[in-house]
RNA sequence: GGGGGAUUUCCCGAGUGGCCAAAGGGGACAGACUGUAAAUCUGCUGUCUAUCGACUUCGGUGGUCCGAAUCCACCAUCCCCCA
């Protein structure tokens, strides 16, 4: 199977502007193909890591990436997908997030000679002056047509800044540079990117009278509809010290039943032969297949080692033996400890189970409390500093639970 | 530039002088049921004390009043209409 069917096969593919020719592209090897990642915040997250994934895929096959960092556009803001205007961002800030973006990226895809490329939109864009754009591409560009463009219809009620209504200029400008001056003649993104990517081929062929392609990938939605990698707290980061690897690792091993198969198909390497074996699987065994995908991810995203502790750790925790070692360990100071005992509403707002003394208080009135495997009932609970020594388990809830130890 | 409207607790959204820590819905959290799923049901959702109660909150700053989310002034942000 070529790469471009295995694509398919992954679901991973939303909207072609030429199937036929960016098959015969891609799968020939022969496409040099740019994704763009803008610097809103300082870690990439699960969205960016579909596009990394795809980048790695094309990249076995033969082809060339581009990643585009958008240390230019990151200015103004991409209004696609976004009911509300961005808040603006420090040039410094851009810089950080861009730096960050780069160290993490390298993890994935590999950089170098003949391999992928890495560049920085801010080498050109700032540098524009305004009359020459205008006459350069702003005449190629119908406001007509641009205010069609789905990206913009949801915010012709809420408003749309001047501002923004220029992201799709910016990012086809991109398009157009990188086709002139690293031969790319391809360009992926998320699917609400599509009006944006349309406007880059649009101006290669008004400008040079020559084709580009482009190809979005399809959006990870729960069955709900919703956009998976978020949860109530934001995204699911890739970095460890926003998202712990435990927490990656539990964020997968939790999606719906009806999201699973979707998911390893087109977040994994597993071969697809094995993924359609899986595919018969019902009821509770489909938290087997929950496991292998949040392992699965976790190892590509933070390592084997990572994987299997965040593997032992779930296990252990949700298994009845409540033993958890690898837990999450908080030291109390003995300091704290009023006559040397500490009570259950204290342990619980310094290991930061709860965010205060009444939702700790809840949390032990609705039976949510447990140390050591035993229920806790009583608020005024307490333990002697001495018997905390070793350290006890207290969990808040199901998914909760940290290691307390009085030093 | 002129006129009108908005800003409420995580979100949406009621509330137009005391009965407002603020209806209702959503979400989150906890419990039951389960498979660490979904659906359903129950509880819960400002903080501190937990008993009465105290404190902080309704865009910001001042003011009126015994008393303000509610009235007044100014400022900020956003939306709409006219240019």
């Amino acid at each position: 199977m070529q790469i471009y069917e295995e694509l398919v096969a992954r679901g991973l593919i939303a909207q072609t502007t030429d199937e036929a020719e960016i098959r015969e592209l891609v799968n020939s090897g022969k496409a040099v193909f740019y994704i763009g990642f803008d610097p809103t915040a300082d870690s990439l997250h699960v969205g960016h890591f579909m596009a990394l994934c795809l980048m790695k895929r094309l990249q076995m096959a033969g082809n060339r990436p581009v990643v585009l960092i958008g240390g230019g556009t990151g200015y103004i803001g991409d209004p696609s997908g976004r009911t509300d205007m961005r808040s603006m961002m420090t040039p410094e800030t851009i810089q950080h997030n861009c730096d960050c973006f780069k160290k993490q990226m390298e993890r994935f895809i590999e950089f170098g000679e003949d391999k992928a490329i890495m560049v920085n939109n801010a080498d050109w864009l700032l540098n524009l002056n305004y009359i020459e754009l205008l006459r350069d591409v702003g005449a190629c560009f119908s406001v007509n047509n641009m205010l069609r463009a789905e990206c913009y219809k949801q915010r012709m009620e809420k408003g749309l800044s001047f501002l923004e209504f220029n992201y799709m200029i910016m990012q086809s400008y991109d398009f157009y540079h990188l086709f002139q001056h690293y031969g790319c003649n391809m360009q992926f993104g998320g699917d609400d990117q599509w009006s944006n990517m349309l406007g880059g081929t649009e101006l290669i062929r008004k400008k040079l009278g020559k084709d580009a392609y482009a190809m979005t990938i399809t959006l990870l939605l729960n069955s709900e509809g919703k956009k998976m990698g978020k949860t109530a707290s934001g995204a699911v980061w890739l970095d460890p010290n926003k998202t712990t690897p435990f927490e990656f690792y539990q964020y997968w091993r939790n999606v719906g039943d009806a999201d699973v198969l979707k998911c390893i198909r087109m977040l994994t390497f597993l071969p697809l032969e094995e993924i359609d074996k899986m595919d018969t699987w019902e009821g509770s065994q489909l938290n087997t297949a929950k496991e292998i995908l949040a392992y699965e991810l976790t190892k590509l995203v933070h390592g084997a080692e990572e994987a299997d502790k965040a593997q032992a750790q779930a296990r252990a925790l949700f298994s009845s033996s409540v033993d958890a070692d690898s837990a999450p360990t908080v030291e109390i100071a003995a300091a704290d400890c009023a006559d040397g005992k500490i009570d259950i509403l204290t342990m619980l707002v310094k290991a930061e189970l709860v965010a205060s003394r009444s939702e700790a208080r809840r949390a032990v009135e609705q039976g949510g409390v447990t140390v050591d495997g035993e229920k806790i009932t009583d608020i005024k609970t307490a333990y002697a500093a001495a018997d905390l020594a070793d350290g006890k388990l207290v969990k808040r809830g199901k998914k909760s639970f940290k290691r307390i130890i009085v030093k």
